[in-house]
RNA sequence: CGAGGCGUAGCUCAGUUUGGUAGAGUGCUUGGUUUGGGACCAAGAUGCCGCAGGUUCGAGUCCUGUCGCCUCGACCA
């Protein structure tokens, strides 16, 4: 027990301090370390290698709804950037700009991309003449700069891995399904593969993207009670299109603006996972992109037999999972204790009196419940517990949620339940601008999103009293 | 960018008040004993005290500037 507690104390506590506990997990289960350049991390082969594992899926699902992916310069002509001007308002305080080649001045400056939409729109512009070039469905993996002010590592970074899809379409139906598809893509990612549970829905005007029509997101409630923003898609209808002139000759002859959307996920969904499922032992990773699922802890190792069936452990289930054999010659107590601030999924342990039985032991990481179970049956009991695991994971996230869920019809209502803690609150809104400033001044809150699904609280907003007919989810955000 | 805090060994920090040989714990290396919840013993290595100026016989310590990190705001994936 003694043990314990140092294994416990080494870091900051969840509930005593959710921020440092963040950053103790970062670095302790090695995500992620601070590099010499300003807002960047560097992301280290455990972190990086989720990253990878969430691009493998994801790019496979982009591909079945008939994406391919391009990729576009990460630099920007600043005449470019500027054709659109809510798009160059929105992200002008952000970019970096290249001034120089070599000692000689740029004529024009170019910024390193925030995001890529100005050159897919030029790109567009060549490409698109017909309704019959129609639809481009585009999507790009690569990194974008903004030069945030308060950067956190995977929260918020100067530079951040992401997916940027573009899509140009013939018509605003067309463009709009897309957008509300990829929404959905995004969301069923997140429930089915992360374990997260999912709150989408709307974007107010004061959210939405700079330049688009309309935004959707998907947010995440963390375990603080605090929403992440994880994903969003938006509708351009033909707000670029226009600027950039890039018109076609419609199936009656005459010219056309075609319609667009992009959307976009981020190396934040690391953040996701490990604000949402992570506890005082440190990460716990959904098992579909946990770099190892499964590590195996020969015990008594240096005892006649054990390495060997550890190994021929590992070869019976190295091809349907990840799995590894730490062989080091750590004790098995600092094994689990090192892995558990991995948050690899399962542990299997095997040691002399397991082979005397012909057993193992399994233990799982989010629950620590052990599983003694004969060899010839460890594939079948792995997969159902897997299984289980990730149900558990999803149904935990969802109860903390429904826990800091509240509804509130007026403004004591309101800031009652925000002075006690941190969580959604629906209420109406009249839809007025200042309202939903008004509250972020005096709360601290914003409006996570218009839900699809809308509820009744009252019949008036909960800031002025007019009458209201939208449900807002409001809450604290990173 | 505003307010606050912190930069000393890989990490956590003491030392700064009152200037005088650079410290502890942990980690690391080697050897041995161990191994079912962060083992034990012994020996060893590790520092531009964030950086740049200044004051001084002498600066981790005092002064000026600067950079970085953390927290909280404002801004955003």
């Amino acid at each position: 027990m003694a043990d314990q507690q140092k294994m416990v104390q080494s870091v900051t506590s969840r509930d005593e301090d959710f921020a440092k506990w963040y950053t103790d997990i970062v670095k302790k289960a090695e995500l992620a370390d601070y590099s010499p350049v300003r807002g960047c991390i560097v992301y280290r082969p455990y972190g990086y290698a989720i990253w990878e594992n969430i691009q493998r899926i994801l790019d496979a699902k982009f591909k079945e709804t008939g994406h391919e992916n391009i990729y576009m310069p990460m630099l920007i002509p600043e005449s470019l950037l500027q054709k659109e001007k809510d798009h160059i308002e929105g992200f002008a305080p952000e970019v970096m700009w290249v001034t120089h080649a070599g000692n000689e001045k740029l004529t024009e400056r170019y910024c390193i991309r925030p995001t890529s939409e100005t050159l897919f729109c030029e790109h567009y512009a060549n490409i698109v003449h017909s309704y019959r070039d129609l639809p481009k469905l585009y999507n790009q993996w690569c990194s974008v700069m903004r030069n945030e002010k308060t950067t956190r590592p995977f929260l918020r970074g100067a530079e951040f891995l992401w997916q940027e899809g573009h899509t140009i379409h013939e018509t605003a139906d067309e463009a709009m399904e897309e957008t509300l598809r990829m929404l959905d893509v995004y969301t069923r990612f997140c429930e089915d593969y992360l374990c997260l549970p999912i709150l989408y829905g709307k974007k107010t005007e004061r959210e939405k993207f700079a330049g688009a029509v309309a935004t959707y997101a998907i947010e995440g409630m963390m375990h603080d009670g605090k929403s992440l923003q994880a994903g969003t898609t938006h509708y351009f209808a033909d707000n670029f299109t226009k600027v950039f002139d890039i018109g076609f000759t419609g199936r009656d002859n005459t010219k056309q603006y075609p319609h667009e959307t992009s959307w976009g996920l981020s190396t934040r969904l690391i953040g996701a996972i490990i604000m949402t499922h992570g506890d005082d032992n440190g990460l716990i990773l959904p098992p579909d992109v946990a770099p190892v699922q499964i590590v195996i802890i020969p015990v008594a190792q240096h005892k006649e037999g054990v390495l060997d069936a550890a190994y021929a452990l590992r070869d019976s289930l190295k091809e349907n999972y990840r799995v590894k054999v730490d062989a080091s010659d750590n004790s098995a107590g600092w094994k689990y204790a090192e892995y558990e601030m991995k948050g690899v999924p399962l542990r299997v342990e095997i040691g002399p009196r397991d082979i005397a039985e012909n057993q193992c032991v399994i233990v799982r990481r989010d629950t620590r419940q052990k599983y003694f179970v004969k060899l010839e049956n460890l594939t079948g009991e792995i997969a159902a517990i897997l299984e289980d695991y990730k149900k558990s994971l999803y149904k935990k996230a969802e109860e903390n949620r429904a826990a800091r869920t509240f509804t509130a019809k007026n403004m004591e209502e309101l800031e009652g339940i925000f002075a006690k803690t941190t969580g959604y609150v629906k209420a109406m809104w009249c839809g007025d601008d200042n309202c939903e400033l008004a509250l972020k001044d005096s709360l601290g809150v914003t409006s996570r999103c218009i839900p699809f699904e809308q509820e009744s609280i009252s019949d008036v907003c909960v800031c002025c009293g007019k009458k209201a007919d939208t449900m807002v989810v409001w809450g604290k955000s990173y």
